[in-house]
Order: C-alpha cells, then sequence, then structure tokens
RNA sequence: GCUCCCUUCGUCUAGUGGUUAGGACUCUGGCCUCUCACGCCGGCAACAGGGGUUCGAAUCCCCUAGGGAGCGCCA
C-alpha cells in the first residue's frame, strides 16, 4: 500500500459561535496533520440555510486563529479543492447523485416528515429500533407519478440492502462491525435540494483526499452510512477514529449551565490560547507529563492511540491552572495589552514594566489589573469593613508618626517604608502585622498584595505622602 | 425500547498479571513573608459493586449498577 500524506479537515456548521466541543475536535485534527507533516483543512458545512450564517463563518476563523490553529485550505484562503463552502458546491454534488440513483443505490422517497415521525413513534412503541420503513423503496413507475401529481417533494434516500455487516478499523476504538439491517435507509439529498450531512460531509472528505477524518463518538454510528455511500460511488473512504465527547463538570452534556461554553465566551473572560490548548491537550488525551507545551511540541506528541474512550470532564479550576502558567509566560508587552488605553496612560512610561513584573503573580485576567492600576496612580479604593478595622484600630498617632516619617524624605524621593515602620514602632510600639497592615491599608485601600516597599516605589511620592497625612491626627475624619 | 461505547483519588490522568497504585488540578499543613499571590516542601484522597480464571488481578472473563453515544429531510 503506497503511503498517502495525512489530510485532516474541521468541517464545523457555522450555525453560532464556535462551541468549545469542536474547537477540540480542530485542534485534534491540526495536531494529527501537523505530526505527521501533513495538511489540514476547514470546510464550513453551511447546507442548512435556514441557521447557518456567513458572520458566525467569519467569527469561527477569527476566534480559531485567535486560538493559534492554522489551515492550509479553507473558505477564507481558498485551495486546491475548492469550494470550502458546502453551499456552494451543490453542482459538484448533482452528478453523484445521478450515478446512485441509476445504480439503484438510492431512490426517490416521498414520506412526508409526519408520516416518518409516526412510523418511528410506532417502532419505538413496539420496541422496536426505529427504522425507515421502506414505503418507497420499490416504488413503480405509476406510483411515483401518482405521488409527483399529489405535488409531494421527494427526497433522495440511500439504499442499504441486505448483506455482510460493515466493518471498518477505528483510529481510537479499533475494529468496529455494524449490521446492516441497524442502518436503515438514510436521505442523502434534501427535499429542498440540499445535501445532508451523510452526503456532502462523505463525498467532500473523499473529493478533498482527506486521509484521516477524528471526530466526536457521536458519529460512529454515521460511519458505516457514509462507507457504503463512497463504496457505491467507488470513492476512496478516509481513515476515520472516534474519540469520546467532553462532558460537563457534573457529567451531563456539555451545555450552556456549564459556564463558557463557546470559544468567544473563553476569550472574553481572557483566557489565554496556550491555557485553553494545554487544558485541551489532556481532556481525553493522555500527554506524556504535566509541563506546559508550546503546540508544536503537543504536535509532536499527538496520538491517535492516546485519545480516550471515556468521556472527559471540562472542568474549569484546571483551565484556571494553565492560565496561571500561561500568564506567567507573557512578556511584559504582551501583558500591556491587558491594559486599556485609559489605563495605560495613566501608568508613568519608564514605571510601566516594573509595574506589570510586580502585579503579575496577583492576576489571573486582564480586569484584574485595572485595580492595581487604581491603587498605584488613580484613586485610592473606598476601604471594605475590614480594611477600616485596620485603620481605625492604628488610630492617628499611628499615621503622624508614619506621614511625619514619610515627608522627611527629600522632595520626589522615594519613601524608604523601613524608615516609616522604624517611626511609628517608636512612636506607638506597633509591631509585626500590626505595624505593616494599617501601612498597607491606608496606602493601596487593600489588605493584600505586593510587597509593600516595591508598591511605594512604584507610587508618586506625594501620593504616599497624602495617604497618610489624610489619616494622621488634626486631620478631620468625615 | 434496541445497538454500540465507557468506568483508577472530587477532577484530568499514569498503569496492559507481581507497583508502598504514580503525576497534575482542587482542598489542606508548613516554609518564605508585613498581607495576598508566586515559589518550595509535605498531607488528605481512587482501582464502581459482585462473581470467576490464576500462586498472584486495577490489569483477563461474566453479571449488576452508573454514565455516554446513536437510532432525523440536525450536523
Amino acid at each position: 500500500m503506497e503511503k498517502m500524506p495525512v489530510i485532516t479537515r474541521f468541517a464545523p456548521s457555522p450555525t453560532g459561535y464556535v462551541h468549545v466541543g469542536n474547537v477540540r475536535t480542530a485542534f485534534f485534527n491540526q495536531l494529527l496533520a501537523e505530526h505527521a507533516g501533513g495538511r489540514f483543512i476547514l470546510r464550513s458545512e453551511d447546507t442548512d440555510q435556514e441557521r447557518s450564517k456567513a458572520e458566525y463563518l467569519e467569527a469561527l476563523v477569527e476566534d480559531l486563529h485567535w486560538l493559534g490553529l492554522r489551515w492550509d485550505e479553507g473558505p477564507d484562503c481558498g485551495g486546491p479543492h475548492g469550494p470550502y463552502k458546502q453551499s456552494e458546491r451543490g453542482e459538484l454534488y448533482s452528478q453523484y447523485y445521478d450515478r446512485l440513483l441509476e445504480s439503484g443505490d438510492a431512490y426517490l422517497c416521498y414520506c412526508s416528515d409526519r408520516e416518518l415521525k409516526l412510523s418511528r413513534k410506532v417502532q419505538l412503541s413496539a420496541g422496536r429500533p426505529p427504522r425507515y420503513s421502506g414505503t418507497c423503496r420499490e416504488l413503480s413507475a405509476q406510483e411515483r407519478a401518482e405521488r409527483e401529481a399529489q405535488g409531494r417533494e421527494p427526497t433522495l434516500r440511500f439504499r442499504v440492502s441486505a448483506g455482510e455487516p460493515v466493518v471498518f478499523e477505528d483510529l481510537v476504538r479499533g475494529s468496529q462491525s455494524f449490521a446492516r439491517e441497524d442502518i436503515g435507509d438514510f436521505v442523502i439529498r434534501r427535499a429542498d435540494g440540499s445535501a445532508a450531512f451523510f452526503f456532502g460531509n462523505a463525498i467532500d472528505d473523499s473529493l478533498m483526499q482527506v486521509s484521516h477524518v477524528l471526530r466526536g463518538e457521536d458519529h460512529v454510528a454515521n460511519t458505516p452510512r457514509q462507507i457504503l455511500l463512497l463504496q457505491a460511488l467507488g470513492l476512496r473512504a478516509p481513515v476515520y477514529g472516534h474519540f469520546s465527547l467532553m462532558v460537563g463538570d457534573d457529567g451531563a452534556p456539555l451545555s450552556k449551565r456549564h459556564g463558557a461554553s463557546s470559544l468567544r465566551e473563553l476569550r472574553q473572560a481572557g483566557y489565554l490560547p496556550g491555557a485553553i490548548l494545554n487544558h485541551f491537550l489532556r481532556l481525553g488525551h493522555k500527554a506524556a507529563n504535566d509541563d506546559w507545551l508550546e503546540l508544536e511540541q503537543m504536535a509532536a506528541e499527538f496520538h491517535t492511540n492516546a485519545l480516550g474512550r471515556a468521556p472527559a470532564r471540562y472542568d474549569m479550576d484546571q483551565l484556571g491552572h494553565w492560565q496561571k502558567e500561561a500568564l506567567m509566560r507573557l512578556s511584559a508587552h504582551e501583558l500591556a495589552s491587558w491594559l486599556d488605553d485609559g489605563d495605560r496612560n495613566r501608568v508613568p512610561n519608564e514605571q510601566l514594566d516594573a509595574f506589570l513584573e510586580l502585579v503579575k503573580p496577583n492576576l489571573m485576567f486582564p480586569v484584574d489589573i485595572k485595580v492595581w492600576v487604581d491603587v498605584l496612580f488613580g484613586e485610592l479604593p473606598v476601604p471594605g469593613e475590614t480594611e477600616q478595622q485596620w485603620l481605625d484600630n492604628a488610630g492617628a498617632e499611628f499615621f503622624t508618626a508614619a506621614s511625619e516619617a514619610a515627608s522627611q524624605a527629600t522632595s520626589g524621593e522615594t519613601p524608604s517604608v523601613k524608615a516609616i515602620t522604624d517611626a511609628v514602632k517608636a512612636a506607638t510600639g506597633a509591631k509585626g502585622k500590626q505595624l505593616f497592615m494599617p501601612l498597607r491599608v491606608a496606602l493601596t485601600g487593600r489588605t493584600d498584595g505586593p510587597g509593600l516597599q516595591d508598591i511605594v516605589s512604584l507610587m508618586n511620592p506625594a501620593t504616599v505622602e497624602k495617604r497618610l497625612k489624610k489619616l494622621a491626627a488634626g486631620q478631620a475624619e468625615s
């Protein structure tokens, strides 16, 4: 057997913002291609005219690019097997419909939606698996004409005749076998003329020379249909692999109530691409270790036999861990992009890098940085109850000593925290936490944060003095 | 209802007949320290249950329970 190049694809329907489960599918397919030095294709399955929207495809391309995914062929960048939107591939499909119709592998089906639903219901309540009953399977020319006369719009249905089970080797689940009786005839062209999933998806994979289809296990049962279809047409079928789905933290299928379920939401919440990628690599895929990996390293160690068959829970705590890892790897320049224009202007240029390095360990998301800009370069936040307690307990005498010590620094010089604490200690006898905490609260309005001296060093000396003076004796307390 | 798949700490997972069942996240104790975070060192915590097979089973077989998927003119 000649060695085929590895070509993978991601084939979403642009009916909304791309879901995290699909993002993982896209990611795995890119890794598989990259691992083998192959190609990765993006194909838009927008045959559902009602729900598919061009803006969602644009959003998907943008979000996936933001994540760091790249494809060699796609609706946004073209390629040798286009078009890459199924809505534009109708003409390509028609010859295949004709062939199937001629060979008898497909037939026109005039059953209405209502009739089919009813049939399913009847079979289900009789304890039988719902299958197409075969009403239109052997229609004579006259019977067809009668139905046409009634104005019925036919679908094209693929015929699954009795015979040997359909077997295939699944990349992650091993050998699979499906009895033909369990498959049932399925629709390949809708009444409105558009391609049904089974058809467009399978045909395009073959026409685009896709070699490996990695998808969620919800597609396992579709695979024998697609193989049968491609066989009937004499087209080459790709190798299929089905990994387990992601589930929510409660083990139930992922839905909106599990928090951020679209990539866009994750992005808007401030999660970093590397965090998401590192997390996803380990969801349903065993990684060699728990270390941070760059995209190239992930591709190097990605293997289909490392994919799991048990559902993996999507756990935000774990994502949070990778977010911290990603954050610590951010350069000062990258971190600066977390500041909006207003905040950026409040931080003096020469202090910027030092400021970012200082607050970095206390951050998780972009919104977290704003409060530190306020503390160091803006207005003091209003103290909360516990903060006020520290101030009250310390008393005016404490701050009188503190502000005097601070003002003794020559104008424009950074006040020394040690000089201030020494003075306060001498005046009030306070020590340890009782000494530092009131000072911290007075200067930052908070009980947490980076080292006091580091904070003071970045602040305007006048601000330091002002904040202390405000609490000193003789200053009217509201 | 029928078919298929799955089940190791709370979570992600290592493990393919002989391990003190390992790592990571969470939680937690300590160190560092003015505080929080970071960092470092520890701790709690699992083979779903029951039967076999075997000298020996998380690993192999069967049953039960629980979970997931499919059975669309949705993809």
